[in-house]
DNA sequence: GGCCCGCGTGACAACGTTGTCAACGTGGCC
DNA sequence: GGCCACGTTGACAACGTTGTCACGCGGGCC
């Protein structure tokens, strides 16, 4: 018995089960003509010799590299959820996976992501906001005719190859539970104005706001940049208002987080003189002081859902009629109550 | 002017240049010998051309894959920081990343890690903690001699391809600051057993309880697993001592912010009844109530160096002399002030 | 019975680079 | 002047797979 087995390749396999390289090749792709009596003799043979394709043969060999790009914003906070969506999928379909991080300003994001198509290094990307919102990027990717799928774009009824949630119709949700619980003065801090899900996230809130009958009010729909940062400075002006909100729902936990630490460093109370809301329940949420009522958005789900959409694209195949929309679900917790009375 | 270019070829760019294909591959892998007359040549011919090597024949024929992997626990949460520094370096280079995430108790982790080296997949490994503790995993590597660099293993002094930090300083130093405030009852929220750097957290600790003169004492030192769920367990614990701790040390964020929720709940107030620290400055840390005082653990710097070493033992070369442990630095924010008078 | 078609298989040429080795020219040294 | 060493270059064969096409064989159809 040999201590040091050199590699084995897919002529041994062939000579081992008897067969030509091409029938091995044929095995190995899940071909459809093999009789089942020489696939089986085949996949003893590679049993046998623990054979292991050579990936870099076969991307010469077939011009596919068996990896997708992940791109995303460098800080985008949800990446880690995303990424482990998608390799989860990457996984199940021998894939794997090449990382893209786009810097803030990288105005080189369009000629990179050309590179990685046409050299090639991927076979297809999975694109996240906000990079799916910058029309540059967008342009390089259809003029390649680059596969694609996109998560949480605006609509998914515009495009078949993204996955999305109902953003609007959570927020709706949310808004008549923070009403029924006797809320009148709602405020809302709105997202980053170029990132569409966020803009569905407004809506919802209106829709609600118009069916309680309650007005909309400029000064309480101010708009952030997604940032903690952005959340603190508009949480402070919003509880300097005279009256202040009782409440307040920010288009996302980072704002949300923001909004609580300009409130506890005014001393106002949550949920007793105020309640808070965010969207997206990242893993911070629950571990915040009140712990924070959100609504989670399911990025692993999607993104998985999206590694397989892009997988069935570059095999050729239609998206399918598989739901494309995940819902996000409320999650209460405790920096939500009854509305103070006044 | 052809609106279609067929992508170029290294034999078109020879014959632009009017040289052979391998003096221009000579040029693409900076091989030493070659005339800068012909190698300006070469390298006008590949601008005009817009030619790009095409990595899959690249790593067909030069038996490299031009891949790094990374590896990591699919939950532990830093993973963002490192990833992010091993893909600047990995940039800088010319590498790419790819991502192995290993869910908890996945038995065939070493199997995968195989496969990775040995198909290949990969040229070579980082290696973050909880996987450079798993025995079998440290037995693949070193069977199969594959190269690779660990990232905050217990002591870099043992391994050369290894990056740390100096934890055991940085607890010491951020311990007498919680004796100059005045603290007399420190309490030290221990992390999993198994990660390496945890102990060296706790030692740090000891030595300044010693340099102090006080006593250490088994009921203050008890021991999490690294989540908000021990550590808000745990505070709960601490604080129904009597007398309870007057400031609580935590081997990480997460068991600090465990323990400031466990401490809002028993209406503790903090700083002012109680001074909670952290270590390792994870985004959230600056973002809960109060502010959390903790220890940055340069993790970006950290996985740049290591990737940066990483190339380098690939490329044959030694580990150089360059400082393989970064320092953690103290981040004072609102969670620790003087010690409460009795 | 001849024809055609489809199934299972194999021979052979790609795929676009890098590694090996030999060839060439030039200059220094005996 | 002949020889050797060295710096520069090229011809050619790898690398391990997949794509193309052709072949033989059996069965159904007229």
């Amino acid at each position: 018995m040999s201590i040091v087995t050199k590699k084995a390749t897919i002529s041994d396999v062939a000579e081992l089960a008897g067969v030509s390289i091409k029938t091995v090749s044929r095995v190995l792709n899940h071909e459809p003509r093999v009789l089942p009596a020489t696939r089986d003799r085949v996949q003893a043979a590679m049993e046998t010799l623990r054979y292991r394709p050579n990936s870099s043969a076969r991307r010469l060999a077939s011009n596919r590299t068996f990896l997708l790009g992940l791109v995303y914003h460098a800080n985008s906070g949800y990446i880690t959820r995303i990424q482990n969506g998608v390799l989860e999928a990457c996984h199940a379909e021998h894939y794997d996976l090449l990382i893209h991080p786009s810097a803030t300003g990288c105005s080189d994001l369009p000629e990179e992501i050309s590179q990685m198509i046409s050299q090639p290094k991927v076979d297809g990307l999975i694109l996240t906001p906000p990079v799916i919102h910058m029309t540059e990027v967008m342009d390089v990717v259809a003029r390649l005719d680059a596969p694609y799928v996109a998560i949480a774009r605006a609509s998914v009824e515009e495009d078949p190859w993204s996955v999305g949630t109902n953003d609007r119709q959570a927020c709706r949700d949310m808004t008549h539970h923070l009403v029924d619980l006797g809320h009148r003065r709602i405020a809302f801090v709105r997202g980053n104005p170029g990132h569409l899900a966020m803009g569905n996230r407004f809506l919802g809130f209106r829709d609600a706001l118009a069916e309680a009958g309650l007005e909309e009010r400029t000064a309480w729909t101010p708009t952030g940049d997604n940032s903690f940062e952005s959340g603190e400075r508009i949480g402070n002006a919003l509880l300097a208002l005279d009256p202040p909100p009782t409440a307040i729902f920010c288009a996302n936990d980072h704002m949300a987080a923001g909004v609580m630490t300009a409130a506890h460093r005014r001393g106002v109370s949550i949920p007793g003189q105020l309640s808070v809301v965010g969207f997206d329940d990242i893993p911070m949420a629950g571990r915040v002081w009140p712990p924070l009522t959100t609504i989670r958005q399911p990025l692993g789900q999607m993104a998985r859902l999206a590694a397989q959409l892009l997988i069935r694209r570059l095999r050729g195949q239609d998206p399918g009629d598989e739901e494309r929309v995940i819902s996000s679900q409320p999650v209460l917790r405790e920096s939500t109550g009854p509305a103070p009375r006044d």
